[in-house]
DNA sequence: TTTAGCACTCATTGATAGCGAGTGCTAACA
DNA sequence: TGTTAGCACTCGCTATCAATGAGTGCTAAA
């Protein structure tokens, strides 16, 4: 067991290493923080902790750095969640609300916000659109060949498909969206399936042969609804980053968030919790071993919608991170479900 | 005046250094290049080139390496524009063509083909709307609060407009789109003006109300067309460029990239030439000194379009990046004039 | 139990020397 | 007169080595 002061010893360490992100010595952990002991009983605390597993030495006659299960620790009983300012409230607030009204626009925002307000990088993805009901429904023509399905959801969500369909005109797929709406409205989008589709072309059967060959097409369409949709942004900052001012490791880190497959299975991999702070080797990818990773997932009508990562060094400002991505979190919540309109 | 063998050995220092990106010694040339001439020779030939410009000696006992000047000759007279194969053109188009509707989508795919294939960064802007004309029109009902705007132009580009309007039923929505169309078919969204509205508004007269409080409304809208939309890819290629593993260098192009003004701005200081080489100082952006930028802008039913941007360090391979924006530049002027509909 | 003191470790820094890739110049050669 | 071999010279790079100092662990005294 872990002894209060031993507690005490560890979180400076850490809080000086977030700032430092250098080894941190005794000496300066007695003289920088008002413990009241001497830097001796710090090396002897120190090699207990490190004989613990929360601390380790790069070498010899080096001071102490945390290992993964000393940041553990820190995250599960030493950190505490900053409060956001009202400024900064007002502001994703003002950003996210009220002026957008199509899920990737929103994403954008918010994934922007999130690597602003951190200066990490950030991730979001856009909920399925399965599980939302269907508000409206149009479709409108833009060539001889290609025509848009535009789908609004009871949330105020807005997705635009686009069909391959020869020559029609508007006012045949004005007929078709009209009666497609009536019969669809406030279904979820997963349930609109073929059985309904047919049911549909009953009331159309002047237009038969134009709703036959709509309907592999419409169910494609539906299908490419099921895919993650992801944004990401702030990279950059990982430049700036200490950890990774090291050419090769921030290429392979830069390459990883640019594979979206791989990104997609880290969201899929995600715990389905609130919110989750993972620490390099748990994250479980080799990529990512340096970093840490705050993940959290928005609700949608209280079903489960997107995800919000970020990922940066294990130094980073974890209070503050997780005051961001709660705030955020909830904001993307109330929008997508409609709270707003 | 600068001789025939001359113009040979400078065209050899400068294969030589974008292939190694070290500093070319007279040694080197003699014995990688079939000249027929001695290390001696090229020794005083390099003395004479230094003298006129093209090179430049980083310290007294090292190699040459070419000076802006020099790549000026090179770009302007020995740089052979490589030739597409035609797999790689059979990717391009069926990547751009047939598939894709929204402007901002097809610019995405263009600016990953070209980051891709260069393996440098690419940039590329969409075609302001104004020129385009109007081929459809619909107001689809989102919310008590908001209305999405589509505009569809003769093109065939699909352009979504969010618009804040107190509730209005859908069929109310759709009346006045449908004669808004039948007004304004043909037009170019530069020239829809609040007079031609207010004409609108005449046939309107029962829907007076709702008409008065969207004009301006609309005239907002119409005016949020006449920024530039701009889309970026490939920056992480320039981490695996030996010019910029110094992390500092990376991070100022970086944090320029990032930077939505000072692109706005790189685009509207672009040569109107269709194909335009810059190199370092030339750009005229302290961030880029140590690059070079290949541009481009596509033309869209013959007026200019939109443009296209290939950002590298000097040595980058000229021949193949300025066939892949040529190329690609065809292409999306095709695309965007609506030839493929 | 704490701490002062001390010997020990080892990464970092700075100085120094040698290497070698490259130059410019000169003199001989075609 | 142009070309080239030869040679002295420059200077960045690398390796080596010693000094430095931040840090440790251990011991013995308070």
């Amino acid at each position: 067991m872990i002894s209060e002061r031993q507690l005490k010893i560890l979180e400076a360490i850490i809080s000086d290493f977030i700032d430092t992100a250098q080894p941190v010595g005794s000496r300066t952990i007695s003289k920088k923080y008002p413990l009241g002991i001497s830097s001796a009983t710090i090396r002897n605390e120190m090699a207990d902790l490190e004989e613990l597993g929360y601390l380790f030495q790069p070498h010899t006659s080096a001071g102490r750095i945390p290992s993964d299960l000393g940041y553990r620790l820190y995250v599960d009983s030493l950190v505490r969640e900053h409060t956001i300012g009202s400024r900064d409230k007002e502001l994703i607030q003002s950003l996210l609300l009220n002026k957008i009204i199509e899920a990737s626009d929103l994403a954008k925002q918010a994934v922007k916000l999130l690597a602003d307000f951190t200066k990490l990088v950030a991730v979001v993805s856009i909920p399925k659109f399965n599980k939302c009901r269907l508000a409206n429904l149009k479709m409108v023509k833009v060539s001889d060949t290609k025509v848009l399905l535009i789908l609004v959801t009871d949330t105020g969500i807005v997705k635009n498909i686009q069909l391959s369909l020869s020559n029609t005109e508007q006012f045949v797929l004005d007929k078709i969206s009209d009666t497609m709406l009536s019969h669809l409205m406030g279904e979820t989008i997963e349930n609109i399936d073929v059985r309904s589709i047919l049911k549909i072309k009953e009331k159309l059967n002047m237009l038969g042969n134009v709703v036959d060959y709509l309907i592999p097409i419409l169910k494609d369409a539906l299908k490419s609804l099921n895919g993650t949709e992801l944004y990401v942004d702030g990279v950059s900052h990982l430049l700036s980053t200490y950890e990774f001012s090291d050419t090769e490791k921030a290429k392979s880190i830069f390459e990883f968030l640019n594979d979206e497959s791989q990104l997609v299975q880290l969201i899929e991999n995600m715990p389905p919790n609130q919110l989750s702070i993972k620490i390099g080797s748990e994250i479980g990818f080799e990529a990512l071993d340096d970093c840490s990773m705050v993940t959290s997932s928005y609700k949608v009508d209280g079903n489960s919608g997107g995800s919000i990562i970020i990922i940066g060094p294990k130094r980073m400002d974890y209070g503050t991170v997780v005051s961001t991505v709660n705030y955020i979190s909830n904001t993307l919540s109330d929008v997508f479900s409609g709270i707003y309109l």
